[in-house]
DNA sequence: GCCGTTTTCGGCCCGACTGTTTTCAGTCG
């Protein structure tokens, strides 16, 4: 059976198709909403079919860019699993245009110049021309173009595509200390996604200001875990590291440090959105600045240079909050800002305590005292061990007997240590049925009752709704880890009722958490905003299995903020004491 | 095709770099 997650990307496809062929026949205009929908689509995942099932082509065409058109081609997918249009236009050209797509390099132009010319419609196409040597013999190609292609095919095929923010932030850090130290330079900062702070990035953008630009540009290209040079121009170069992710670096005077990083933090669309209004108000703006906008015989022309040194001032300028970059995506945050109600996003470092840890009681890499030690040290104030019960049998996982003789060492530990609280607690197996695997009396007595999903991730939706429904009204639940169970670039999100789920938490007061183990990132940002709006209290965990782990802290924070949480949404901001009372009270 | 604190019609972001060119098209971010 599909699952509805593959059902949504497919109808994505459809939609960025649909949109790059007209592109590629020069339509005008229509290629961005069809591109604006894809994107929205493939964001969304189930909670497109969701929506459409609740509320039918009226719901969809509530969605940002999603018009009456566009809703009836969705519509049309999930009733008949097809879309006509689309058909269609593939009679007419019948070209893997998604696969061709992701070639760096390749745009719709040369897509459609290889068919037209060497009738490549996939990607194994493509090989056998690049291997004749046919590519260059197109009108307007030649060796290079040729070359440049080949590149691109053979680089697909080697890299995944996005990276973990968590992996790639000490990569960006080290290299902006590196180029920090530069003669000359002022500032260096990365931008992008990477400010964004996604959960993946596609490269490293960088931001450099300096008196003089060469120099920074040949530090940046020479280092030493450069592989290879893309481009190198006067103000932006661009390199493949050695670990194969691509880096950009752009060079401006201090004086336009504001509206550069503000053109290079994105996202495109948020830009887009900003420069639209500019426009509306008689400006416009590019990454050197804010401008007046002069008009003359029916031309626009830029006229005169308003603001460009800070990123505020612009977004003053045009009469605007200025959104912090997690919640700069082209969407809501643009009437928030406007109105003056964005919100006070939880700041970095509020998080005191970790809530899910688990030691060598199970599979963790460490003792509680060393995973306590090593929490303390990165500035936290309490944790919660969290270990796995019996259900996992193959990590040993503990039965209320365990989970006794756990309490005990526990005991004695807070005894012994100064200024740090461990709460007893487990990371229970919800069962096939939604039973819990430990007994409700051995729940009760633990502070801290998580429980998550470790098995039976594709039973049907209704069945797995039903299954953490039931789990999450057992009064001794606190927290459900983990909650979608998905891995990125591994495994898919569980399918379940997330309005359902999200509304059975809130009746029990069950906390939903952010666990924040780079490849999990789970609930994801989109989820929390619901959980927010719902009034349902988050918890930010590390899901630490060994002592370095706790460093992931701020990742979950960045989670947070693009879900729009506030500090007091998050449980774990709080003391510990503060903490154990709200628990007590809640049961 | 979408959208509306100028608008239900008439708008729709902007610049750098590359390659193949004699002034620009294609791609990217």
């Amino acid at each position: 059976m599909k699952t509805s997650a593959k059902t949504s990307s497919e109808l994505a496809k459809i939609l960025f198709e649909i949109g790059y062929f007209d592109e590629m026949t020069g339509v005008p205009f229509k290629p961005r909403a069809y591109q604006l929908a894809s994107e929205l689509v493939a964001a969304l995942g189930n909670e497109i079919k969701d929506a459409w099932r609740k509320g039918g082509i009226k719901a969809l065409k509530d969605m940002p860019g999603i018009g009456q058109s566009i809703a009836e081609k969705i519509d049309e997918f999930f009733r008949t699993g097809k879309v006509r249009a689309y058909q269609e236009m593939k009679k007419k050209f019948p070209v893997d245009i998604w696969s061709l797509s992701k070639i760096e390099g390749l745009g719709p132009k040369h897509i459609s110049d290889l068919y037209k010319y060497l009738k490549v419609k996939t990607l194994a196409d493509l090989k056998k021309a690049l291997a004749s040597h046919k590519v260059r013999t197109i009108p307007h190609w030649g060796e290079k173009s040729e070359e440049k292609l080949q590149r691109g095919l053979g680089l697909m095929e080697r890299s995944s595509g996005r990276w973990l923010l968590g992996n790639v932030l000490p990569i960006a850090d080290e290299i902006v200390s590196t180029l920090s130290k530069v003669k000359g330079v002022k500032r260096c900062v990365y931008a992008g996604s990477l400010r964004r702070k996604l959960e993946t990035v596609g490269d490293i953008d960088l931001l450099a200001t300096a008196s003089d630009p060469e120099k920074v540009t040949d530090a940046f290209t020479k280092l030493t875990m450069v592989e290879s040079i893309h481009e190198k121009g006067k103000t932006r170069s661009s390199v493949r590291l050695t670990i194969g992710i691509d880096a950009d670096l752009r060079v401006v005077p201090d004086t336009v440090f504001g509206a550069t990083l503000q053109y290079f933090t994105g996202d495109k669309r948020h830009n887009v959105l900003l420069r639209e209004l500019a426009l509306s108000k008689g400006y416009t703006l590019n990454e050197y600045g804010l401008f007046r906008l002069k008009s003359k015989d029916g031309e626009h022309k830029r006229g005169a240079l308003i603001v460009c040194k800070t990123e505020e001032e612009i977004y003053k300028k045009l009469g605007m909050d200025t959104p912090p970059p997690e919640l700069r995506v082209g969407g809501e945050e643009m009437d928030a800002a406007r109105e003056h109600r964005l919100p006070n996003l939880i700041p970095y470092g509020s998080v005191r305590g970790d809530l899910q840890v688990q030691t060598n009681w199970t599979d963790g890499s460490s003792s509680i005292e060393e995973m306590a030690l090593a929490a303390k040290k990165s500035g936290l104030s309490f944790m919660a061990v969290t270990d796995h019960t019996k259900a996992l049998a193959f990590v040993g996982g503990l039965d209320d007997n365990g989970v006794a003789r756990q309490g005990k060492e526990i005991d004695n530990l807070n005894k012994k240590l100064r200024g740090f609280t461990i709460l007893k607690g487990t990371e229970c197996d919800i069962l096939r049925d939604g039973s819990l695997d430990l007994s409700d009396k051995a729940l009760a007595k633990l502070d801290w009752v998580g429980v998550s999903i470790h098995s039976l991730f594709n039973l049907p939706r209704k069945q797995q709704t039903a299954r953490i429904v039931k789990a999450l009204s057992n009064p001794n639940v606190d927290c459900f880890f983990h909650p979608t169970c998905r891995r990125i670039g591994k495994r898919e999100a569980i399918d379940f009722d997330m309005d359902e789920v999200l509304a059975t938490a809130k009746k029990y007061r069950v906390a939903m958490e952010i666990d924040c183990y780079p490849d999990r990132s789970d609930l994801r940002d989109a989820h929390v905003k619901m959980a927010v709006k719902a009034g349902i209290k988050l918890v930010i965990d590390t899901d630490a299995h060994s002592p370095e782990h706790f460093r992931f802290i701020s990742l979950g924070e960045a989670i947070a903020r693009r879900g729009w949480a506030t500090k007091s949404d998050i449980l774990n901001t709080r003391t510990a004491k503060n903490l154990i009372g709200y628990l007590r009270k809640k049961r």
